[in-house]
DNA sequence: GCGCACAAAACTGTATACAATTTAACTCGC
DNA sequence: GCGAGTTAAATTGTATACAGTTTTGTGCGC
């Protein structure tokens, strides 16, 4: 009886538009600077305003919707990707994944077997997709993706996995735009994630968590230098 | 002709709603696992409840508030306090502002001096005021949390900062009430500010920021500590 | 043709009405 | 008296109406 079965259930609506807004921004549909409108998005999503509006509040505050205040007013738009921002949003990434990480030394040695066995499963098949000869880059994002979550679900408490999932999704905004431009540095990145994967094994919560700040400070390096290349987006 | 001078202005609502309501569960007064009705806010507050909605929302994404899911819906909860829980805030405090205090010390020696004096300055008085035969807590409190901001807005960038300006005041929670407890380990703490602004001033990254994470990982021993003691809070 | 003033349209903030669903209360039977 | 079932109250999710602002468009004077 219903008009459309893709009708999100009550309760749902927001959580869908706050997700189906997000990717839009990840995957750079919602250019960087384009104005978000909530009764266009409303309407595209065959909602109401009120969930549109839920989602919207989530998605500023997370980041990935500015206010960009003329005089005294706010006008959401998509936040700006820049090289500045890059390098900050790597750091921040490198302490939140690296105190995972830390914590992930301290696991008791069973859990901590498994959980690096489970790392270098994953580092191997990176190690075959970087070395293919045609990289498929979604496929090296990934498992990139993967390897990071695999040791922060295992270590990380409710807190700091909330934050990773907060603010982890945003560096995919620069990661998915750049992969292309990475995809050379992709050797040291396996190396990193196999120091990643003994220093846990060790034991050591200090050298866990510098080898895993190491990872994403040189990524950091590496990005802001193809971003201020290239070029910053939605900026002007 | 207004009713009351005191109403908000238009677009400040929720930011008006989600100040009280923070404040209110940071200082205990709703105390953890109270109940929060949408409509009772409102009414107290004299605004609807559409601005009301976006302050709970905002107070939830934050982690003040709770979804204590019955069956299947979501029943907004002030969050309690436990002794995991202060443990892993602090952990993440120490990360954030340890990343601060490692940018701050990458700083312009001109701008470094001006920031290390600042910092001298409010360690001294915080000195001080431990100090004394006297001990006031809100005072010793706002020095503690002056000393530490004023590293974070001197070297953090926007993404950072706004981190810190979510994170730190949920610690804020634990610290007032349990500032009384801890007041002998005070000396201990002017002790390491003291190492925090030396490794600033010195220049060394590495330096600046495991002194920032070693006052941080102490304060989270010693609270976790203390509150499995008396025991936590808002959980039964 | 250019700029300024005014009017119209668009958009957001807020309030409120309505629907769905959960929670509480109450009654009836045992 | 106690429990199950049923009904009433409460609470949230959603939509929509309305008001205040900002933006856009248009025409007039110069």
């Amino acid at each position: 009886m219903v008009a459309r079965p893709s009708t999100p259930l009550r309760g749902d609506r927001p959580a869908h538009v706050y997700q189906a807004l997000r990717a839009l921004i990840v995957r750079g549909q919602l250019a960087p600077g384009t104005r978000i409108v909530e009764t266009e998005i409303a309407t595209r999503l065959q909602v109401s305003r009120t969930p549109v509006r839920g989602a919207l509040q989530r998605l500023q505050q997370e980041g990935y919707i500015l206010d960009s205040r003329t005089p005294l007013q706010s006008r959401p738009t998509v936040a700006p990707l820049t090289s500045d921002d890059a390098r900050e949003l790597f750091l921040i990434v490198a302490e939140i994944e690296g105190l995972a990480a830390r914590q992930a030394a301290m696991l008791p040695i069973a859990s901590r077997a498994t959980l690096v066995a489970n790392l270098i499963a994953i580092n191997t098949r990176f190690e075959r997709a970087a070395a293919a000869k045609k990289q498929i880059h979604d496929l090296l994002y990934e498992l990139d993706e993967r390897f990071h979550r695999t040791y922060v679900d295992a270590a990380a408490g409710v807190r700091l996995r909330a934050l990773h999932d907060v603010v982890k999704p945003q560096a995919e905004r620069y990661e998915r735009l750049y992969v292309s431009l990475l995809s050379r540095s992709l050797t040291t990145s396996f190396i990193e994630h196999a120091a990643i994967a003994r220093a846990i094994k060790g034991g050591d919560p200090d050298v866990a968590q510098r080898a895993v700040q190491m990872n994403w400070r040189n990524a950091a390096d590496r990005l802001s230098k193809v971003i201020a290349t290239v070029g910053d987006r939605g900026q002007w």
